[in-house]
DNA sequence: GTGAAGTTTCAGTAATGATTGAAGATTCGG
DNA sequence: CCGAATCTTCAATCATTACTGAAACTTCAC
């Protein structure tokens, strides 16, 4: 069994605890390291010592968030080859965009709840000025770097 | 026994998801709508119905984020008093620079392993990059809203 | 000092979430 | 079409994490 590299692993670790699911985590890793084009599952499974199951899972979670995608299969192989999305790192990134949204929306109804000048409606203002800032911020900085990646 | 609002509730959760620990989303949460300047530990355990225990640790960890602070008592009260940092929302934020951090070296790791141009070599230099422009771009980010903030 | 009120720590337990393994579905070559 | 190979789903199990409750510790008024 050719394990996954014990950098691979730890950056797994690192982004379990970062808030992602493990096994797409490992997954993801595995996706980085590998020295191939593109891995399939079964590949993967083994590298990893999991089931398919656990694989699968991960694979559909993974494609779902745009970190990795499925490419067409070389020709008289009927397995589904995977591979990480070059720009999957900006997309992890800008993932948090809906998070922003969120946190700027429950502020909103904070304050629609307890008014503007109550303690917790000052408080609340902070918070949505806040989000409000990065919401307008971040989508431009990930810009700024798709647009810098495109010209080197 | 005075509970949270439920938008306070949907708050935490949306923060766990985000992965924070849920107990101390929820006391944030709790801190955030609090209806007075600061708030006691048996307050909160009272609206959160959760035991002294749990609701110790979680102050701790909000401390140590320093996403709360502990106030000094008023005079004849034994009690601690906790609010929320008013730059709170931003530190949080901000605590992800030195996970930025972690992912560059891991990149920078990894390129050492498997050297510049393999398949590997390729993907986890689009990864060092992109990390770090983060690491350069985020702090910045951060400090212009401190600026905005001051002047206002 | 002494005792009451408050806080922290920690072992045990409860709750949660992740993984397996097997059964069913799908895909493709023959 | 049929059968083999691969992939997906899902219920049961396992591992992890979070919470409680009780005991130890701290702090302060008297």
């Amino acid at each position: 069994m050719t394990d996954m590299s014990a950098t691979a692993e730890r950056l797994a670790l690192v982004l379990t605890q970062a808030g992602m699911q493990r096994m797409a985590a490992r997954v993801m890793c595995a996706l980085l390291f590998c020295e191939e084009e593109t891995t399939t599952a079964p590949e993967l499974c083994e590298q990893l010592g999991a089931s398919a199951g656990a694989v699968s899972g991960a694979l559909k979670t993974l494609v779902s968030l745009r970190l990795a995608e499925r490419m067409p299969a070389p020709a008289g192989d009927r397995r589904d080859h995977y591979r990480l999305r070059p720009d999957g790192w900006a997309v992890m990134t800008s993932s948090r965009d809906h998070l922003l949204d969120t946190m700027l929306r429950t502020a909103d109804e904070g304050i629609e709840e307890v008014g503007e000048d109550s303690p917790a409606g000052l408080r609340l203002r902070e918070m949505r000025d806040f989000y409000a800032y990065m919401l307008r911020e971040m989508p431009a900085l990930i810009d700024r770097w798709h647009e810098q990646r495109r010209v080197r």
